[in-house]
DNA sequence: AAATTTGTCAACCGCTACTGC
DNA sequence: AGCAGTAGCGGTTGACAAATT
C-alpha cells in the first residue's frame, strides 16, 4: 500500500512511502558496502531518511530472496503452531520461514491467520465436547475455511524480479538462488571502490565512510578482507 | 453511482537489549 | 557501574483498494 510521501519537518527527514528512485540507491548501496552502521548509511548512501527506515526496508523488501506473495499451507501451519508456543515472537517465527520478514508474518497472522486460528479452535472445543462419532473430516480439511485453498507450488515470487527492475537490469543481481547459495556473489565484492572518496553506480553517487573505503568495515557476510588485500586479489 | 465499511500491509514509533567506552 | 550510541523487536497507524450497502 502506497502512503503519502511526506517530509518530517523537525527532523528534515523524509518519511511515508519509499520512491523506486530510494530503494535504488539504498540496493546498490548495501549490496555494495553493506549494512556498516544503519544510523550513517542514509546520509552516504545519498537518502533522506532515517536509518531505522533504511533497515525496515532492506530487512522487509530489498534484501535478496525475500518472499512475497501468498502463504502456503505449509507455512501458515508454522506460523500457527510456533505462535501457540511462544507467542508473538515474530523474529522468532521468521527464523522458521526462510524469506519471510517478522513484519510480513506479523502482518498475516493479524489478518487471516488469527482469525482462522480462533475458527479452528472454536471447531476443536466444539468436537471435543461433542465426542461424537460423526466421521470426522481430514485435518487438510478442518485447516482450510471456505474460500480458502493453496495451491501446490508456492505461488510466492522472490523480491529478486522486483530488484532486477529496481536495479534496472544494469546491476549484477542474484536471481532464482537461494541467500545462501548467494551470499558469496552478493557480499564478496563489498570493496569494490571506484574511487577513493567517491563511487558512481547507475547515476548514483556515494559517499564511503574511511572505515569502509578502506576496508576496514566487516561485512557480517563476506570474509575479512583488508583493502591490501583487495589490491592484491 | 456514491458512500461507507472492511481488509491489507508498508511504514512508523517507542521501548528494550546489546555493545563499547 | 554508568552512560551513549546503535540494533532489533513488537505494537500501532494510516493510506489505499476492495467489498458491501
Amino acid at each position: 500500500m502506497a502512503r503519502i510521501r511526506c517530509y518530517d519537518k523537525k527532523s528534515g527527514l523524509k518519511k511515508g512511502t519509499w520512491t523506486l528512485e530510494e530503494d535504488k540507491k539504498l540496493a546498490a548501496y548495501v549490496n555494495k558496502y553493506g549494512c556498516w552502521n544503519w544510523r550513517q548509511l542514509p546520509k552516504f548512501a545519498g537518502l533522506s531518511r532515517c536509518g531505522k527506515s533504511c533497515r525496515l526496508r532492506w530487512l522487509n523488501y530489498l534484501r535478496p530472496n525475500i518472499k512475497r506473495g501468498n502463504y502456503t499451507r505449509e507455512e501458515d501451519q508454522i506460523i500457527m503452531k510456533l505462535h501457540a508456543e511462544i507467542g508473538n515472537k515474530w523474529s522468532a517465527i521468521a527464523i522458521h520461514l526462510p524469506g519471510r520478514s517478522d513484519n510480513e508474518i506479523k502482518n498475516h497472522w493479524h489478518t487471516s491467520l488469527k482469525k482462522r486460528s480462533k475458527h479452528e479452535l472454536t471447531i476443536s472445543n466444539g468436537k471435543k465436547r461433542e465426542a461424537s462419532n460423526v466421521n470426522q473430516k481430514s485435518d487438510e480439511d478442518q485447516n482450510i475455511t471456505p474460500n480458502e485453498s493453496y495451491s501446490e507450488v508456492s505461488p510466492c515470487v522472490t523480491i529478486d524480479q522486483n530488484m532486477e527492475d529496481i536495479m534496472d537490469g544494469k546491476c549484477e543481481m542474484i536471481q532464482e538462488k537461494s541467500f545462501e547459495e548467494c551470499i558469496g556473489n552478493f557480499w564478496t565484492e563489498p570493496f569494490l571502490i571506484d574511487s577513493f572518496n567517491s563511487t558512481t553506480n547507475n547515476n548514483t553517487e556515494f559517499c564511503v565512510p574511511l572505515e569502509v573505503e578502506y576496508g576496514l568495515f566487516i561485512s557480517p557476510f563476506s570474509p575479512i578482507m583488508c583493502y591490501d588485500e583487495f589490491l592484491c586479489s
